[in-house]
This record gives structure tokens, sequence and C-alpha cells, in this order.
RNA sequence: CGGUGAUUAGCGCAGCUUGGUAGCGCACUUGGUUUGGGUCCAAGGGGUCGCAAGUUCGAAUCUUGCAUCACCGACCA
């Protein structure tokens, strides 16, 4: 490709909307456009990234043994409703009708369709297990798009569903598709981490989130120290702490705490260790059969979070997680919600494993203005039960049992999981087995975010002058950058043959046979993250040589041009 | 949806307080100059100042409403 054909956008200056360094460099570099909020125009450059990625899924997920397809991304309504999806999936489904009013949606993921193809095509277990894979836009109308590609509206996502006759062949494939997406992330030179993940509404007993390691990920995940455990703060279990409670040696006191209302100012004002303290948090729970939602109440030691996947999943409680509002607050604690505690409260009560070990305790008195100190349990309050409710934090025992917590951010780029039956029974997808009895078959199904890799590349290679691609999805292999052409007949004609044997021998290469000046030409490709700059300028031309620029080492050496290419074997 | 901030040329910004013919840098066009790290000089083109209403002789500037965008929280590949 020559630049003088080529869409070469490239912005000296950052645009002011974006935020992160993927997004910066992704504008100035020229790979995206802006259109409208998480909708994003996909140029020369940013393409070939893309198409790269892409093709390094495809690779492996046929190697894997999956089949591609391609499935319309306008669905009809009825397969939603069919899947009861139509009313869970919520406003980020996004619902249109046609010129016959006749409802459908935009496809945000492909279960539903699938899993209705599935069970028309097949009717012997003979032909399982299967593997199918689609790689294509999806539509999420996201509540907030934002880092541009890394969280858009519409996306491009690699999406595979394999079908089974039982939960070992799931499993067996499960860990097939494992694998296949470690050599896809190892392929793409990328930094990742295969965590354990919440299996989310869909229920399934296991899934792993693949992470790509970056401070500006939007996920905490939990490592350990010591093992190889890793898994997203989500799902971490924060076991029990160890040994008996401290015994009690405080009498309950009432204190008055004008104004004082969050846990940090309690704690300081009071002069204690805010891990002397438990803060209560209401939240809805199940509706019981006359319609009513009782409150719950969930205590967490003063300085921990908490875990709104964990709570959402106890039985109790209701999911989406709903917090009390205010006038629930009022009517279950009579006080406002800085001055909640477990003493005393009518409603059913559920404290972290934590926070039941903390003993001479502080918290809300239930009346505003008031705490109360030298809290104890069973002695205090004795009605509740003991959960696991708050996120881990470093320091933390590992869940594995060998070493300690450390957090470190991620971004989600694949995610992997058995779905089991769910929707397979709801659209009807069976099998006679070998009995000729019918059997609903168990699914897996496995996501691998294509744009967001693009996205999460970059921000896992860059330095101060741009992109640094990992060889393998860089969008050209090399630039000739010829040295004042316009001038010299001998560079030109060096740069044209050079082009000319390279395009021959299909590498991709980006000819910069603009009329510009060497400084221009460098701060350009620097940008682009292009990895060989083939350099030809008349300084070298007199041996027959050229330099060539490695732009990850930022080695620079001479190589005679008859050599060229072994720089490409 | 809640909170914060923004909207003036393709991009980055000034002008608004105190209303009076819309500006700077980059990019773009033309000519010259320079040519191994974003040269320099000159001349140009490009804007109904987000939209609408109001106040006023006069609004980018003041008032009100709306829209869009971005960032912080719940969603997810």
């Amino acid at each position: 490709m020559r630049t003088s054909q080529y869409l070469l956008s490239t912005l000296k200056e950052t645009p002011a909307s974006a935020e992160v360094i993927s997004h910066q460099l992704m504008l100035r570099a020229g790979l995206v456009r802006h259109l409208a909020s998480g909708l994003y125009t996909w140029l020369p450059t940013g393409l070939r990234v893309l198409k790269k990625v892409e093709n390094i899924v495809r690779e492996e997920m046929q190697r894997a043994g999956a089949n591609e397809i391609l499935m319309p991304m306008v669905q009809p309504s009825d397969l939603w409703e069919e899947s009861g999806r139509w009313d869970d999936y919520g406003p980020e489904l996004l619902r249109l009708n046609d010129r016959h009013q006749r409802p459908f949606v935009l496809g945000p993921t492909h279960e539903e369709v699938i899993t209705k193809l599935v069970a028309n095509e097949l009717s012997s277990y003979k032909q399982l297990p299967l593997s199918l894979f689609q790689i294509q836009t999806k539509f999420r109308d996201e509540i907030r798009p934002r880092f541009g590609v890394m969280r858009g509206r519409e996306f491009l996502m690699k999406d595979a569903y394999t079908f089974h006759l039982n939960n070992q062949c799931l499993e067996k494939t499960y860990q097939i598709m494992f694998d296949a997406y470690c050599r896809i992330f190892d392929r793409l030179g990328l930094d990742y981490r295969p965590v354990l993940a919440d299996t989310g509404s869909i229920g399934g007993d296991a899934s792993h989130e693949f992470h790509v390691l970056a401070d500006s990920g939007e996920d905490d995940i939990a490592f350990s120290n010591v093992s190889n455990f890793a898994a997203n703060v989500e799902k971490a279990e924060a076991i029990a702490p160890t040994g008996e409670r401290a015994t009690l040696n405080q009498e309950i006191i009432k204190v008055a705490t004008p104004n004082v209302t969050s846990i940090e100012a309690v704690a300081k004002f009071l002069k204690v260790d805010i891990k002397s303290t438990v803060k209560t948090l209401l939240v809805c729970g199940v509706e019981t059969e006359e319609g009513k939602t009782p409150i719950i109440a969930l205590v967490l030691r003063g300085d921990h979070q908490l875990n709104e996947v964990k709570a959402e999943h106890l039985s109790q409680v209701a999911s989406p997680l709903t917090f009390a509002s205010d006038e629930q607050i009022l009517i279950a604690a009579q006080c406002n919600a800085g001055s909640i505690g477990p003493v005393g409260l009518s409603c059913k009560i559920i404290v972290d494993r934590s926070a039941e070990h903390v003993s001479d305790f502080v918290c809300g008195a239930n009346e505003n203005g008031y705490h109360l100190t030298g809290v104890n349990w069973e002695r205090d309050c004795s009605n509740y039960t003991v959960e696991d409710l708050r996120n881990v934090v470093e320091g933390d025992p590992s869940p594995c049992g060998q070493g300690n917590i450390i957090i470190k951010r991620g971004i989600e780029v694949g995610h992997i999981f058995q779905l089991g039956e769910k929707y397979a029974k709801a659209m009807g997808c069976s099998v006679l087995n070998e009995g000729g009895k019918n059997q609903t078959l168990t699914m897996g199904c496995y996501g691998i975010g294509v744009s967001r890799i693009v996205a999460a590349a970059i921000e896992q290679n860059h330095d101060k002058y741009g992109i640094k691609w990992p060889t393998a999805i860089a969008p050209f292999a090399a630039a000739i950058v010829p040295m004042n052409m316009a001038k010299s007949a001998r560079v030109k004609e060096t740069a044209n043959a050079l082009y000319e044997k390279l395009h021959q021998a299909n590498i991709e290469v980006l000819f910069d046979d603009r009329k510009e000046r060497p400084g221009v030409m460098f701060a350009d490709h620097e940008l682009m993250g292009t990895p060989l700059l083939l350099i030809i300028g008349e300084r070298n031309l007199d041996n027959q040589q050229i330099e060539v620029k490695n732009r990850l080492s930022g080695e620079k050496s001479l190589i005679a041009i008859e050599d060229i290419m072994s720089l490409f074997t």
C-alpha cells in the first residue's frame, strides 16, 4: 500500500473527549472515528488490526473444532419471548418494529437464534457434540458507553456455542475451548489471565473470564501471591477469619454522634479503629406471596465493601440487588441510613463472616444522631445468620488455601461458561438418545470481544510516541520510509523496487511516498506502531544498505538490500 | 437513571465577567524555502458561536428551556 492511495489520518493533538490512552491513540493514529455515543467507524488502519485479531480468533476456533456460521443481527421478538429474555433483558436490548409493526430486536447475543437453529437441524445424539461460532457485530444499548471501542454500544464479538448430550461431554468441550482461548491470547501477544468468574444470571457451574491486565481495566481481579489462583473480585470468596472471637469486655453504651453518619466519620469521631465498627445496609428481600417486599439487613465490618453479587445470590435477597428506599429504611429502623445498627432490628439480619468476628464494636443505634459502643454478638444481638458478603481485599488469605490476596485491574476480553439446559429447554432443543428417547441438550457458550481486544492491546503496548503493536496484530508488517525521495532519484528507485519486491512477496508493507520531511514520517509511523521501519537514504545507498528500525526494541541496524527478505521469515 | 463538567472552523483552545463587524495554534490550499526526527516565510479557503425562545437598537456574550458529548456510580465481550 502506498500512502498516496491510503487514508492515513493521524492527529497531532489528542481529542479532548478521549480519556484512556488506547482511545486517545486510536483516534490519533487514525484507527477509528467517533460517530455517536458508543458508535465508531473503523478506518483502514484500525480495520486491518481488527481483521488480524478476528483471523487469529477464527483460526483457533476452527482448530478447536468449531464451525463458522453467520446469524442475523436483527432477530424477531418471539424468539426472545420464547426464552423469557424479552421481559428479562431490560433496556440494554434495543427493540424496534418493522414496517408491518412486527417487533424485532438488535441482537446483543445469539443464544436464542442458535438454539432454535440447532433444535431444527439436529435430531440424533450421533451428531453431538457440535460447536458453532460466528464473528459478528453485536448491539447493546449500554447505559454508559465509554473509553472508545472498549465499551461501545456496537462492537465486534466472536460468540461460540456448543451442544452436548450430557455434562461430562460439555465439560470436556469447555476445557478444549479454555485451551483455545489461551492459545488465542498467547498468539495475540497479550499479558492475560484466565480467572474464575461469576456465572451471573445464567447460572451453571463453571465460568472463566479472560482478562488482559491493565491499570485502566474496569474489573478487580484477586490473585494469590503464591499459587496460580485468580478470580474476579465479584467471585472471590472471603474466607471466615480463623480463631476465636476476642472475648467481650465492654458494656453496651449509647453515645450521641450528632450529624455523624458515614462509618469513617463515626470511627474518627469516637476515636476507634474502623475495624471495630460495623455498618448495616438495608436491601430489599424476595417478594412474599402477599406481594410484600421484606427488608433485609446486611452487616459488614466498617472497612469492608459489600459484594453485591454475593448478596444477590442469597436466596432471601431480591435479584437484582435493590437498596431500601429512604421511606423503607425509616419504617424498618426508625431512623435514617447513617444510624442503622443490628441491635433491636426486627428484620432478617445477615452478617458477614468478618463482621461476625469482631467484639466490642460500634454500630448505629437505630436512632438519628446516636451510635452504640461496646456491642457484642449473641449478648446484644442474636437473631442473625452468617454469610460471605464482602469483597476480598489485599492481604486476605487466599481462598485456595495458599498465600494472600493481591488485587490487579483487568480488562475482560473473553468469557466462557457452561450454560446447561436453560436455553435448550426453553427453545425445545433436543435429540433422540441411544435409547430412542428425547433428551434436552446441554450447552456451553464462549465469547470474545474482538474490537475490545484492539483497545486492550494498546492499553498494554504503548509508549510516549504511540502504539507498539504486538507483531501478530500490527496493521502493517513494515513501512518503507524514503529520505528526501523528491530530490534523490536513487532513493526513489530503491524505494520503489523494494516496495514492489515486498508487495510481490505478499508482505504487508506501507510505502510512505508522501512528500514529507523525515521527522513527519517517523512520527506518524511510530504513532501507528509499525513494527519495522525500512529507512532508505543516500547515506547508506553507496553500500547498498538500508537502515532498519525496530519499533518494539528501538534497535537500529543496517542491512544489505538483497538480504531484506530475511526480515520477514 | 443520579452526580459533575462541557458544547465557538476538521482538531486543540481563547473571547463571555463589563453585549457593539468572531480570533489564535495545528491541519488544509497556493507559491517559495528546507530535507535523517513534527523546517521557515508569505498569501489564502473554511464558522447561521449545539438548538429554540426571550431581554435588547444590537446577543457567542445576559435569561429560560431543550439537545448532544464526556467523566464518576449500577451493566457487560
